[in-house]
Parts: structure tokens; C-alpha cells; sequence
RNA sequence: GGGCCGGUAGCUCAGUUGGUUAGAGCGUCCGCCUGAUAAGCGGGAGGUCAGAAGUUCAAAUCUUCUUCGGCCCA
């Protein structure tokens, strides 16, 4: 116990956190943790599951630092946090992963290659860098139990998520629709964007204006058509309808003889310059709901949407007023088409099928044309029609299939979709409940996208994912079922194979005759995946097989109360946790109305989201504020970084470089920095306490003097931690971890390490005053035990390794936070004394004060003076009196005396300066010049004031009555001395140097030369010494005055001794006064 | 194009309900200390709080616009 520390740890940090790592290893202290918090009430935390097919990056330790942090702060408060690892196994990014080490490429090939085979490739791949991924976590000090994760692929996981689904099904809420893809017609399959993205290429298609004369307008409008753009005329046989933005002011203008509405500033692009002229307006909002002739009458095509209105204006504000012509001609081929027309009950129908080619003759266009072939032919129809008003080539950037180069289409493919919309309100109105750091995230990002909620396409026609547990009959694709379970399926099936894999291929080979009573046929299961965005967001039932086990341990664990991710997640795991536990829990109140399931009781999981707060995480930047990326090399490889500084620095630096939610940078520099001088600090100041442990035998377990017994530096350091603890409790549960480590910083590098003992250092050794000695002990004991605590969630390392060798047991993990109030959580320094804290500010001012004006007129602090006067504003009003310290600042600064100025001292020039804030309200507009008539405030008025005696000012005929706080008192200056204010605290220090002050200041110059010599001699602490010295005459007085003294401070027991006859090994120094000290020192045996 | 976030000293960041002279650390210059010593401490210089307008007695803080950067969505 007790060993030093500080220079192991700045000098290698990484070996020291890896022995704490082999030591908790060998106790297994993730076990040991879970165990001692098995009863405790627990705090629920959800890891959102990473996929191990690519490397983690250093951004990866910010989220999980994070995330570690507050389970071990949550831990140490005493509750029991379950910390089960996850792994997301689906989804495309794995079957492209795959594709590329297989050397195929898209589905046909993936088809060709065999899907069985193809989906054992990606279940192999998805842990290509577990065994990493475990490594840094391990590194990194992420207690997370990876003996037992949940893991998306597996068959149970799979069932709960399948039993999810068939409540949605069965509330009808899962449904058969369209979604509009980028489509290949010559590949028969829908495009990921990110394959769109890689097939742009120029094209030249044609564009063209039409017109759509309108039915019963009325004002100006009557009469006139309707005038669209398109760049796709071949989906102008589909137009269902045209759309306007509501609040647009359309003009109407006549050209050719023929009334037209489009915007304004468009119409010139039609028609030319002079071509036309503006006869009336119309709003967008009086266009809506009119009908127009349809281009086409005689053509009908595929119905893809059901709907009794056709060819109408609709409104919508996503229509634009920088392309076309502020009016959009609407078809199915169309994403926001789409949505509009299935919003607004529109019929829609297609004329091009899924190959790409016509389905249906148009005009003189055959069945089976190439989309783009009939763009030429239909330009001309409309021609003839009188329908087209303009047409020209335009070229663009346009889509095509990276793989075949065949130009894309956008195309509504069948899809199976969830009806979130149906509970949107639930939705909205249970993210109200959810604490967001930051709360805007909440109220604006994530708020905004579920305002704007559209039903969740499910589906993905893809290989490596849970299949859509859905069996549709292939006489009537209107009968269909989607099943619960495993059991279920092999009774409808007849016995499911042995070793069932619920994934594709095997489930698409099951098929069995329709269970719908009076209907025919044989069920199979439609092709489609789920998305895997699903599969993560049913991780709090589906990691622990619910409902088919741990009913009541899904009970206790729901919802988290905590979660944290990178910002991204926003519309991904934050959305897919919220949409699935809402319906789950709020809105399918069949599941929950008999208490029980298939026989067995189900508890009642609580109403609302699946987490109560939820953290957000900004990206990590390179240094210089780049993106991280493999492109441009400026990636940080984890391990390398953690060896480079240990994990500690690199968690604290993470969580106080800024707001958790703002991008911030990586800056090697900036995690030394911390390491030195925060951790530094910590390590140092532990090895100061350790070192006089040591040397002065203190007894840790021996009496402790009572509070009232110790100092009031003791005193005023405890409450100090007391105040730190206060504002880190405080933090951790506003989600603001940055924040506590600012306080705890401050209170280690400034309050403890820079003040309590710099200035007690002395006591530590003085054994003379056994209850001064006794007292700082005990002090610096508790506040070091309680700073180690505070300091374990975010460098657990460091604090484990501080707690184990100041003998306090086994693990500080288990050890409980300091809480602010005395008598809880094992805090030994009890209550603040906030009327002590006060006191101690204007000390440490008049401190810095008169530094500064030593620093100013050049006299050394070793050069002792006389008096020092202080004067501290508005000193009554201080609930506790400043001049208990008087010690401390006397001896900070080197001086005799200190003398408190208070009342109406008369060298003192006093000037009054208005309180803004208690005034300015009630002077408002005469705030200027009351403040002005304050400056102008007799001294002896101002006095009067602070005296407790109320004076009143008339401004501008207005009376304002001022009490002793509207008015602070700032002291100029003091005249006659070297003087220095900070506006509250005023000092003057007396400069004159009597000849008893110069003598006593040569003997610390003298006590400096030797104390600097037994240090070059390499002498320890305790060393006794014996002294010879010679030099300038003059000294031999001051070592007749002060020799016992020196003596006693360098631990030279026979004193110093004159020598004329001083060996070579003896030292010359300068001292100040062209002065001359000769040493020799000399180990005395012990 | 829409939504959200950010721009404070050379660098990294704080800045409480609007309130007196906007603060730290690093870097830089100067100095100090020595029973924590290959450490530590202090002081000085350094700011148009991105820009503009507005509200107010008073704006880094509230409002609007502009600009630059980031993320998400289209």
C-alpha cells in the first residue's frame, strides 16, 4: 500500500492500466459487479449493437466512453445495470461485403450462386472483427458483457422479432403496397441509393410543356389550361393528376389566342418575351380540387393505386418554384407523386410494367417499347392533340444501372409496409416523455421526423435478412397470414425440418395449404427480407427471446433508462426503438387485455417509448476539423492510440472537449495535456499524501479528529468536495458528464492541488502539532478517497489503481458515489459550509493581488515584508469572515502582518458603481444616467450605504431610494503604498525593507542554497546533514539570528558551522547584494 | 431545397434567468518557488464574441437576415 505512483503513470500509462486489466481478469470483474448489485434496483441501459464487419474506429471509443461512463456512475450510486453486449448481423451492407469476396455481383449472380451458400458466406462474415471489436472494448474499459450478447441472426432473436410482426398484423397494421424505387427493367430488381449513386451519366431526353385545359374554373382562371413540365413524356399516359404549392400566386396569361396558368417568372421560358401577356392571377390554394381532360382518354393501364379521382389539381408544398413551371404534372413513377395521390385517394395506373417496356398500346406505340423509345412518339401525339406547347432537348444527369448501363426508372414496386402512421400521435406525444441531451435533438430533429412520419416500407427483396414472416396464397394474393412463431409455422406446415434455420432459402421452401376456411391454394412465402433497422429496434423483447421466455426479467428491463448513440441514429435505432415499442405498448391493447399469452401469464410492459433519456453524440474529426475517412488517412487506429496515451486520457479528453452532441476534433496534443495535468495532478497529489503516510507512520484507521477540531483550510477543502460531488451528481444525471469533470478538475488541479496543499504541506511533517498533523491527514485522506470515486466512471483505470493502493478494498467500482449530503453514499467530508467557501474567495484574490504587485515592483516572494493592508467591499454582508484565513495569506505572500481595512478608513479613495442588476430593473431608461450620478456618491455617503443606512438620488424628477446593494463600493486605490483592486478586493503591500527583514530574507535565500544542494546531492527527505558554510561578511549576522532556524529546516542537527577551509567539493552561490554563500553539506550516518 | 446544430484569444474550449471590466488551458513573453522536484506556481500581452439590422436602460446571450462549416433528409 501506499506506493508512489505518479511518475509509473505519466511515464507508461498503458502498462499501468494493463496490470489493472490482469487484475480484473483474474477476479472476473465484470461477475463480481453484476453479483454485488444482484437485488439492487436496477438502471436499464440498451446497447445499440454495432456490426463486426468492419474495423471500430477511434470515434467508437467516444460513443462507448460515453455509455461506460454512465453505467459506472449509475453502478457506484447502487443500482444494478445489466450491460449485454449486441451485434447487428443484417442487412446489404454485409451481402455487398460478400458479393465482393465471392466475385459476383448483384442478384441474378447472388441467384445463380445459390443463396443457401450465399447466406453462410455472409453469416461467416458478419464476424470478421469480433474478436477486435472485443479487444478494444475490453482495452478501452467498456464493461459490457460479451459472454452473452444478443445477436440479430439468431433463431430465437429472429422468432421475437417474427412475433412482433404479427402484432402489427394482426392489429392491421401490416399491409401490401407500393414503393417507388430506381429501378433496372432489363435486371427486373430495385437499385440501393448507394448503386444509384455509382451510374450517373449524361443524357439527352426530351422536355417538354403541356397543357391541361380546366373543367368549371371560375374568375380568372376560366377558360384558361393548366401548363406542366416534364422531362419524362413517357410517363404522361399515367398522369393521375397535377399538383400546385398552395401559397403560390399563379399568373394568367393569354399567348397563341389560348388562356395558360404557370408562375410568372416562367412564362417567358414558354412562350418568349413577348410571346404572351399577364391578364390575371390565381393562388395556388383556388387552383385545388378543380378537374382538367386528361391527355390520353382512351388509354388505361395497370392499376397500381385504388382510388375514385382522377385528373384534378392537387396542393402540396414540396412543388418548387425553381424547375418547370410551378405546376407538376403527377404519375406513379414518382416518389412524392406517389405519397400525394395515395394521401388524396387518386387513381393511379401504369402504362410502363416492370421490364421497363409498355404494357398497353398508346397511340402508335406498341406493347413492349423501351421507356425512353416512346418519349419521340408521344411528343408527336401530343402534338397532333394540340396538347403540346413546347418541346426541346434537354440534357442531364440521369441514372443507370451501374452493372448493365441500361437507363433507370423509377418505379412502384411492390412492398409490404407498417402503418406507423396510424399512430403517429402516440408517437409524437411519447417523445415528449423521453429526456434528450441535448433536449433539442428531441424537440427539433427527431420531433420534426415524426410530425412528418410516412408508413415504414419493411420490406427488402434481398437474401441476408429475418424473412418477412408472411405467407400469401397463390390462387388469391388477398388471403395471407403472417406467423407468430416457430410452433405455429410447423403446425401449419406439418413439422418444420430438424435444425430449423429460419432463414432464407430454407423457409422459402415450406409451404402449406391455405389455413382460411373457404379458400384454396398453397400458401408461400413472399421473397422479401425485413429491413434490418427492425431487427435492432425489437432488441429490448428479441434479446431475450420475449415473449417466448424471460417474461419477467423483459418486464423489469423495459424501458432503458438510458441510451446513447451518434447523432445519426436519429432516424434509425432512436426511430425504430421508439416505433415498435409504441405500438407494442400503447397502441395494441389486445395483446395486453387477458394479462396472459397462450396460457401463460404476460406482465404488462409500461406503456411508452423504449427509453426514457437519450444521449447524443456529435462525429469525431481529425485535428484539423476533417471527416475521418481510409480515403484521406487520417483514421486513428484505437489501439494504437490507447497504447500511445492510455484509455483514460483519451475517455477524459472525449467528454470534455466540448457539448457530447457537437462534432469535435482528435488532438494527440490535447490528450497529453490532459493526462499531465489533470491526471498528473491526481497521481501527484496521491504521492505527496503516500509519501508522509509513509514517512510519518499516519495510521489510517487511528481516530480522526471531529470536524470542529480540524482547520479551516480542512474545513474549507472538504466542502469544497462536497460541492464537487454535489455539481457531478447533478451532472451525470442532467446527462452532462462534461460538466462534471470541469468541476472535478477544478477542484483537483486549483482547489487541492494549488491551495490546500501547497498551503499545508507543512503540516504534513510537523509532527510538533500531533492535532494540526492529525488534521491534514485525516483531510487530505477523505478528500482524495472521495476524489477517486468521482473520478472512476470516466478513468476507471487510474482510479481502481489509486483506490487499491490506498487500501480501500477491493474494487472502486463497487465502492458507492460521494453524495453531497453527509451521512449518504459513504462521503466521509459530510455537509458544505457554504458561508466558509465564501470566505475563502477574497483570499484567494488578495492572493493573486499581491503577486501581481510583487511581480510589479520587483520584490521576490522569499524577501519577507511587513504589512499587508486589505480591503474586501461589502466584507459584513459575507456570511462568514475571510480573516479565518489570514494564515494562508500571510504566508502565500511572504508577509508579517495583515491588516484589515474596514469602515471609513481615510486613505482609502472609494468610488461607488451601480449594482446593474438590482437597479436596472426598476430604473430602466434612467439606468444610464443613475448609474452615473452613483460614480459622483461622497465617500462618505457610500460608507453611509454599506453602513446599512438607505440614501436616495433624483433623476430626472424621479426619486430612486438606494439601499447598501444597489451601490457596490470599489476602492481606487490606497495611497502611500503599492497598491492593486480587483474592483471587491483591495490590497496594499508596505514595500519599505527594514535591515531585520533584508537579514531574514539572506536567510532564505540561504535555506534555498542548501535546500537545493541536499536535492543536487541526491539526499532524501529525511536525511540529517551536517553544514559548513563561508561567504560575505554580513552574513555571519544573519546566520547569528537565523542559523537555528536554518538548522532545523535543512535537518542539520549541529547547526552551521563557519569554515575558512572548505574542500573543492564546496558550492558557490550568488545571493542578491552581490553577495557571495559557500556550502558544503555532508550526510551525517544514521 | 427543407430541418437541426455550430462559428467566443494564435489553438482547444467555458460562459448560469440579458446586468458591472467576456473567462480557463495550451502556446508565447517575463518572473517565482523548492520537504510533491526530470515536477510545480504566478504575472503580462493577446477578443469588433462570424457579419448586419432589430428589441432593450443594458445583448456573446433574445429576434430577423446574411455568411461559413457540419449532420440528417429530399
Amino acid at each position: 500500500m501506499f506506493e508512489p505512483v505518479s511518475r509509473a503513470y505519466l511515464d507508461g500509462p498503458d502498462a499501468f492500466e494493463r496490470e489493472i486489466l490482469g487484475q480484473w481478469e483474474a477476479e472476473d470483474h465484470l461477475a463480481c459487479t453484476l453479483k454485488a448489485r444482484r437485488d439492487a434496483e436496477p438502471f436499464v441501459f440498451y446497447e445499440g449493437p454495432p456490426t463486426a464487419n468492419g474495423k471500430p474506429g477511434i470515434h467508437h471509443v467516444f460513443a462507448r466512453t460515453l455509455k461506460d461512463a454512465a453505467c459506472r456512475f449509475w453502478t457506484m450510486r447502487g443500482r444494478k445495470v445489466l450491460r449485454k453486449a449486441g451485434w447487428d448481423t443484417h442487412g446489404l451492407p454485409v451481402e455487398l461485403e460478400v458479393e465482393k469476396q465471392l466475385g459476383i455481383s448483384g442478384k441474378p449472380d447472388i441467384e445463380k450462386h445459390g443463396i443457401a451458400d450465399f447466406n453462410e458466406a455472409c453469416c461467416n462474415s458478419v464476424f470478421t472483427y469480433k474478436a477486435l471489436w472485443e479487444e478494444l472494448s475490453q482495452r478501452s474499459g467498456y464493461l459490457l458483457d460479451y459472454d452473452d450478447p444478443y445477436i440479430t441472426y439468431e433463431k430465437n432473436y429472429i422468432e421475437s422479432v417474427w412475433f412482433l410482426l404479427s402484432r402489427f398484423a394482426k392489429n392491421d397494421l401490416l399491409y401490401r403496397g407500393s414503393k417507388v424505387l430506381p429501378w433496372c427493367g432489363r435486371c427486373g430488381t430495385g437499385l440501393s441509393s448507394h448503386e444509384v449513386g455509382q451510374g450517373y451519366q449524361d443524357i439527352d431526353d426530351p422536355s417538354v410543356w403541356i397543357s391541361f385545359p380546366l373543367i368549371d374554373a371560375s374568375g380568372d382562371a376560366a377558360g384558361a389550361a393548366l401548363v406542366a413540365w416534364t422531362t419524362t413524356p413517357w410517363t404522361l399516359p399515367s398522369n393521375m393528376a397535377a399538383c400546385v404549392h398552395p401559397d403560390f400566386e399563379y399568373a394568367v396569361v393569354e399567348a397563341e389566342g389560348q388562356k395558360y396558368v404557370l408562375l410568372e417568372k416562367k412564362a417567358s421560358e414558354v412562350f418568349g418575351e413577348e410571346g404572351y401577356a399577364v391578364v390575371g392571377s390565381v393562388r395556388g390554394s383556388e387552383l385545388a380540387g378543380l378537374a382538367y381532360e386528361s391527355l390520353f382518354p382512351e388509354v388505361e393501364g395497370r392499376v397500381v393505386l385504388e382510388g375514385d379521382r382522377r385528373h384534378v389539381v392537387l396542393a402540396d408544398d414540396f412543388v418548387s418554384n425553381e424547375d418547370g413551371t410551378g405546376i407538376v404534372h403527377l404519375a406513379p413513377y414518382g416518389a412524392d407523386d406517389f405519397r400525394l395521390a395515395q394521401r388524396e385517394g387518386v387513381r393511379g395506373t401504369l402504362v410502363v410494367g416492370e421490364d421497363a417496356k409498355t404494357i398497353v398500346p398508346i397511340y402508335e406505340v406498341e406493347v413492349g417499347t423501351f421507356f425512353r423509345d416512346a418519349n419521340k412518339p408521344l411528343g408527336d401525339a401530343l402534338k397532333e392533340r394540340g396538347r403540346l406547347i413546347k418541346r426541346q432537348q434537354y440534357r442531364h444527369s440521369y441514372p443507370h444501372c451501374w452493372r448493365c448501363d441500361t437507363p433507370l426508372i423509377y418505379f412502384p414496386a411492390p412492398a409490404w409496409f407498417l402503418r406507423t402512421t396510424h399512430y403517429k400521435d402516440r408517437m409524437v406525444e411519447q417523445n415528449r416523455e423521453i429526456r434528450w441531451a441535448p433536449p433539442e435533438i428531441g424537440s427539433g430533429r427527431f420531433g420534426e421526423w415524426l410530425e412528418n412520419n410516412i408508413d415504414w416500407a419493411l420490406s427488402r427483396d434481398r437474401y441476408w435478412g429475418t424473412p418477412l414472416p408472411v405467407w400469401v396464397n397463390e390462387n388469391d394474393s388477398e388471403d395471407w397470414i403472417c406467423v407468430e412463431s416457430f410452433a405455429e409455422l410447423s403446425e401449419l406446415s406439418g413439422g418444420l425440418p430438424g435444425n430449423f434455420d429460419p432463414h432464407r432459402p430454407v423457409v422459402d421452401a415450406i409451404t402449406f395449404p391455405t389455413p382460411t376456411p373457404g379458400k384454396t391454394g398453397t400458401m408461400r412465402r413472399t421473397n422479401a427480407v425485413i429491413d434490418c433497422w427492425f431487427d435492432s429496434g425489437a432488441m429490448p423483447y428479441a434479446q431475450y427471446h420475449w415473449p417466448f421466455e424471460n417474461r419477467e426479467l423483459v418486464a423489469e428491463q423495459f424501458p432503458a433508462d438510458f441510451i446513447c448513440e451518434g447523432l445519426d441514429q436519429t432516424r434509425g435505432w432512436f426511430y425504430t426503438l421508439h416505433a415498435i415499442s409504441t405500438f407494442l405498448t400503447c397502441v395494441d391493447d389486445q395483446l395486453w387485455e387477458s394479462g396472459e399469452l397462450h396460457g401463460q401469464p404476460l406482465p404488462r410492459l409500461d406503456a411508452g417509448s423504449a427509453y426514457k433519456s437519450c444521449m447524443v453524440n456529435g462525429l469525431l474529426l481529425d485535428k484539423d476539423g476533417q471527416k475521418m475517412s481510409k480515403r484521406l488517412g487520417n483514421t486513428v487506429d484505437p489501439i494504437k492510440a490507447i497504447a500511445d496515451h492510455g484509455v483514460d486520457s483519451i475517455r477524459w479528453s472525449l467528454l470534455t472537449g466540448g457539448a457530447t452532441h457537437l462534432n469535435r476534433r482528435y488532438d494527440d496534443r490535447v490528450i497529453s495535456e490532459v493526462r499531465r495535468r489533470v491526471l498528473g495532478t491526481i497521481t501527484a497529489s496521491y504521492d505527496f499524501y503516500a509519501l508522509y503516510v509513509r514517512t510519518e507512520g499516519w495510521d489510517p484507521c487511528a481516530d480522526r479528529p471531529t470536524r470542529s477540531e480540524r482547520e479551516p483550510l480542512d474545513r474549507w477543502i472538504l466542502s469544497r468536495t462536497a460541492a464537487c460531488a454535489e455539481e457531478c451528481v447533478a451532472a451525470f444525471e442532467s446527462l452532462e458528464p462534461g460538466r462534471a469533470l470541469r468541476a472535478l478538475e477544478g477542484l483537483v488541479v486549483d482547489e487541492l492541488s494549488n491551495w490546500y496543499i501547497r498551503r499545508s504541506r507543512r503540516r504534513f511533517w510537523d509532527s510538533d502539532q500531533p492535532v494540526s498533523q492529525a488534521s491534514a491527514f485525516a483531510t487530505l485522506d477523505e478528500v482524495l478517497d472521495a476524489v477517486v470515486r468521482m473520478l472512476a466512471p470516466v478513468a476507471p483505470f487510474l482510479a481502481e489503481g489509486l483506490w487499491r493502493r490506498m487500501g480501500r478494498g477491493s474494487s472502486v467500482h463497487l465502492s458507492e458515489f460521494p453524495e453531497p449530503t453527509a451521512g449518504r453514499g459513504g462521503l466521509a467530508v459530510g455537509d458544505r459550509d457554504k458561508a466558509l467557501e465564501s470566505a475563502m474567495g477574497p483570499i484567494l484574490r488578495a492572493a493573486s493581488l499581491g503577486r501581481a504587485v510583487r511581480e510589479r515592483v520587483q520584490i521576490r516572494v522569499r524577501q519577507p515584508l511587513g504589512e499587508l493592508l486589505v480591503h474586501i467591499g461589502g466584507e459584513a454582508k459575507l456570511p462568514a469572515s475571510p480573516r479565518a484565513y489570514e494564515d494562508a495569506l500571510r504566508d502565500e505572500l511572504n508577509i508579517k502582518r495583515v491588516t484589515w481595512i474596514e469602515g471609513t478608513p481615510d486613505f482609502l479613495q472609494v468610488r461607488g458603481k451601480a449594482n446593474f442588476k438590482t437597479l436596472g430593473r426598476r430604473a430602466g431608461k434612467q439606468m444610464k444616467a443613475l448609474a452615473a450620478a452613483i460614480t459622483e456618491l461622497s465617500a462618505t455617503t457610500l460608507f453611509a450605504l454599506q453602513a446599512g443606512k438607505p440614501c436616495a438620488l433624483e433623476i430626472d424628477g424621479i426619486s430612486f431610494e438606494l439601499s447598501g446593494e444597489d451601490v457596490l463600493v470599489e476602492t481606487v486605490s490606497v495611497e502611500g503604498l503599492e497598491a492593486s483592486s480587483d474592483g471587491q478586493v483591495t490590497i496594499g503591500l508596505r514595500t519599505e525593507l527594514t535591515p531585520e527583514l533584508e537579514r531574514e530574507g539572506l536567510a532564505r535565500e540561504i535555506l534555498n542554497r542548501v535546500q537545493t544542494l541536499r536535492k543536487d546531492s541526491g539526499f532524501e527527505v529525511s536525511d540529517r546533514i551536517a553544514l559548513q558554510w563561508g561567504g560575505s561578511a554580513d552574513l555571519v549576522r544573519v546566520v547569528d539570528e537565523h542559523g537555528a532556524w536554518i538548522a532545523a529546516e535543512v535537518l542539520a542537527p549541529e547547526g552551521l558551522q563557519l569554515s575558512k577551509g572548505l574542500s573543492d567539493a564546496a558550492k558557490k552561490y550568488e545571493l542578491p547584494g552581490d553577495r557571495e554563500l559557500i556550502l558544503e553539506i555532508e550526510k551525517i550516518p544514521s
